[in-house]
DNA sequence: ACTTCATATCGACATCCATCAATTTATCGA
DNA sequence: TCGATAAATTGATGGATGTCGATATGAAGT
């Protein structure tokens, strides 16, 4: 026979929503994610869900200069030029991509410490 | 009138299938990813895709012992048992969470590293 | 103006996904 | 053995998402 311990009926936890906290320094382990912060956290991992918008993200960051057009980007993908226009608007929403436009073309860029900050979130969890 | 540079017609960048690489120490800046590794990585973001999962993860964490069951876990998301098992188990098939049952209990807990270790594919991507 | 080229946007379609209600499985206590 | 409880599984459904073809926008050169 073997004895299992448990606390009361139910659940326990408490989820305080944080409300706007003053933009500085998540000490690690605080109340735990509200609603609408966890909503906004995962849009970048929403946007980073995709092998496509991934591998985007690595060419970008490999090339020359540090930034791609669409047009250097949509033959190693094998994905059509408005299939990677979209997943490179996704990944600018997302504040992870920097869009510049000279002349005819469209040039991505890595967005300095966006994936530095993206890593931070999974850490300060 | 403003003077624009481009290489050749189209596409140049590299794109290298790495085989099976022998699991050691990514060397930050290599081929770029090939479909296959783009595929596999973008599977644990997929799972931290979802704000209740985040939530879940954010919970589990810091619940004392770090650890939490599901009867713990409904009640703060708001959502039903059957929903909540089937985050749990995206987030154990992504090896984030460990699951080990205890009696009738099922307990949830982080896979120790397994944050740092995602946070370390954005740096070496 | 007209053509050409790069990119963005639109509309459609098939698939995936989060959620729930109902059921099943499994374990404990009586 | 028989409930009672916790959790997983199944089936269904509405909504999001990745992809493409076609079209629109916009800038450069002739």
């Amino acid at each position: 026979m073997s004895i299992y311990v448990h606390n009361g009926q139910m659940n326990s936890l408490q989820t305080i929503e944080p409300g706007l906290d003053e933009a500085c320094c998540a000490p690690s382990d605080l109340p735990a994610l509200g609603a609408e912060e966890a909503q906004q956290k995962a849009l970048v991992f929403k946007a980073l869900s995709d092998p496509n918008r991934l591998r985007l993200l690595s060419i970008v960051k490999g090339a020359g200069g540090g930034e791609a057009c669409v047009c250097d980007l949509t033959e190693p993908l094998d994905l059509g030029q408005p299939t990677v226009s979209h997943h490179l608007k996704i990944l600018v929403d997302a504040g992870l991509l920097h869009r510049e436009k000279r002349g005819t073309w469209a040039y991505y860029s890595l967005v300095p410490g966006a994936l530095e900050k993206t890593a931070g979130i999974l850490a300060a969890l």
